[in-house]
DNA sequence: CATATGTCCTGAGAGC
DNA sequence: TGCTCTCAGGACATAT
């Protein structure tokens, strides 16, 4: 389920690894089907060790850890990813550990993390070190649209405008906007007060104007609350603590109880493009 | 071209 | 109790 609010998180509580130097990479042993990394693991290796961590960075809802050697560590968590610089969960779902070797970063802060790990439970996650050409391929334009955060109400509805799908599904079309995923397109629609079935093509000027303002909103709250971890306590940050915007969802998850705003109507929950969709229908008419 | 559907994977929870 | 079935939704492959 890591949204950007819970991508953004991980990225800002690795800090710590910023500055240190990769020691060890080993892929954790387990019974599970293995995960993707790429390159195979003793080329990562190779092209690992002894480089030191520069930056890190958030592309869309990748964790992105720059290297001195210009390339760049991807990890895409998916459904259940963790990124962690602290004792995971299990042990058992574990997927790769790099040891690092603490220091100080540029900026003259400590870099205490001596560990980075990627955990995943159902493994959808990959790990990928990239050159700097095969990154701006990736996840630069047309493959990855601008972060939800960065894009303007004029860049959104020009990108959706003509669109026939409904705007639910296609807010979570990465090309168009990155960062969107199935819970915060559902909470951004109702801070709007737009319809989640209403086609793109129907709607007007004001109402992308709404969904742009109700998108800036609801991320930057659900970054204060460090993500949402749902009922089966999956999520993490990096420090392994869990987030609480699950306390302050208006609508997600939230069916049959009475809306948040008219108090009238009960949540109802609907399926669009095979994903569930929670909405009001009396307060999301626009 | 745009849009729709199927697939990957594991574990939790429902129902019998 | 223990089995089977369904569901969760990231990104991408394939179909329409």
């Amino acid at each position: 389920m890591p949204e950007l609010p819970e991508v953004e998180t991980m990225r800002r509580t690795i800090g710590s690894c910023v500055g240190t130097r990769i020691e060890q990479v080993e892929r954790c042993a387990c019974r599970l089907k293995p995960i993707q990394v790429s390159p195979r693991i003793d080329h990562l290796r190779r092209r690992l060790v002894g480089r030191n961590i520069v930056a890190t960075e958030r592309a869309g809802k990748r964790v992105v850890l720059r290297l001195d050697s210009d390339e760049a560590l991807v990890i895409e968590p998916r459904m259940t990813g963790l990124v962690l610089v602290a004792a995971p969960p299990d042990e058992e779902h574990l997927r790769l550990r790099i040891n690092l070797k603490p220091g100080f970063a540029r900026n003259g802060r400590a870099a205490t993390a001596d560990r980075l790990l990627y955990w995943d439970r159902r493994g959808l996650g990959s790990v990928r070190l990239m050159r700097a050409d095969e990154f701006a391929a990736a996840f630069g334009p047309p493959n990855l649209g601008p972060d939800a955060l960065q894009i303007s109400a004029e860049q959104l509805r020009e990108r959706l405008r003509a669109s026939r799908r409904a705007v639910k599904v296609a807010l979570l079309d990465q090309q168009a906007v990155a960062g969107i995923g199935n819970l915060y397109a559902a909470e951004i629609l109702f801070v709007a007060e737009v319809d989640p079935r209403k086609r793109c093509d129907r709607l007007r000027r004001v109402d992308w104007q709404r969904v742009h303002a109700a998108t800036q909103k609801v991320l930057a709250e659900a970054i204060r609350y460090e993500g949402s971890t749902l009922a089966d306590g999956t999520y993490r940050n990096a420090l392994n603590k869990q987030g609480s915007y699950q306390n302050h969802h208006r609508v997600y998850g939230r069916a049959g109880e009475p809306c948040p705003r008219c108090g009238e109507q009960e949540v109802r929950r609907i399926v669009q493009a095979q994903r569930a969709t929670f909405f009001c229908p009396s307060c999301q008419k626009r």
